[in-house]
Formats: C-alpha cells, structure tokens, sequence
DNA sequence: TTCGTGACGTGCA
DNA sequence: GTGCACGCCACGA
C-alpha cells in the first residue's frame, strides 16, 4: 500500500474511535496496517491540519499517558477533551482497560 | 543515497 | 510502578 493509503487509513481509524474511549498509537497503526510503526502515527498526527476535525486527542501511548510535553498547548487541550469526554485522566494517567477502545 | 530524528513499543533492571 | 536501552518505520536535510 502507497504512503498516502496509509495515512487515509490512519484518519479513518481515527473516526471510528467513539467518544469516551481512547486508543494506543501501535493499535492505531495495527488497525491502518502499519503494524510497528506507531512512530509514524504520531508523526502524522503532528502534520494533521489544525483545522481538522478529528479526534486526535483520543490517541495515547501504550503507558496510558499523553505522549506530548505537559507545557505544550496540544497537551492541555487534549487532557480537557478527554475529560469532556468521560476519560477518567488521573496523575497524567488513564487506564487503557477501562478506556481503551476495542474493535 | 545516507544519516539523524521523532506525539512509539517492548523487554529488562 | 518507573526509567533506560534497543528496535521499528517513514521523512527531510
């Protein structure tokens, strides 16, 4: 599959997260069909329009924590999309069994 | 074309 | 439970 394909796949991944769940960037790139290259995930993420509208804030490390700096704008914005959203966030952490989206 | 880098994952101390 | 080292893949200089 092209580059191109992959990152489509990547949104429309995205857009199947339901609200009030999250999901790891390795299962992300699993279900795009870039197994091992959660790096990538994250590196598309970054290049994602602002203007987008998808829930890119429903993308989490496999600790259960935000990969971004905790001074970063990105960050905070995420945590309180999270929040809005049912994600229970506590000390930075949330828990992957109770939140974690499973197709 | 090669090298360094990054919003990651897994194994181990 | 936390931190570090190494491995992975794609991208830009």
């Amino acid at each position: 599959m092209s580059q191109l394909e992959a990152k489509q796949r990547i949104y429309q991944v995205l857009g199947k997260i339901p609200a009030g769940h999250v999901c790891t960037y390795g299962q992300v790139a699993e279900l795009a069909g870039l197994a091992r290259a959660a790096r990538l995930v994250g590196t598309t993420l970054k290049n994602l329009p602002k203007d987008s509208n998808l829930p890119w804030h429903r993308v989490i490390n496999a600790q259960g924590r935000i990969s971004l700096p905790p001074d970063s704008p990105s960050h905070q914005r995420q945590l309180e999309r999270l929040q809005k959203e049912g994600v229970a966030v506590v000390g930075g952490r949330i828990s992957l069994a109770q939140f974690q989206w499973q197709p």
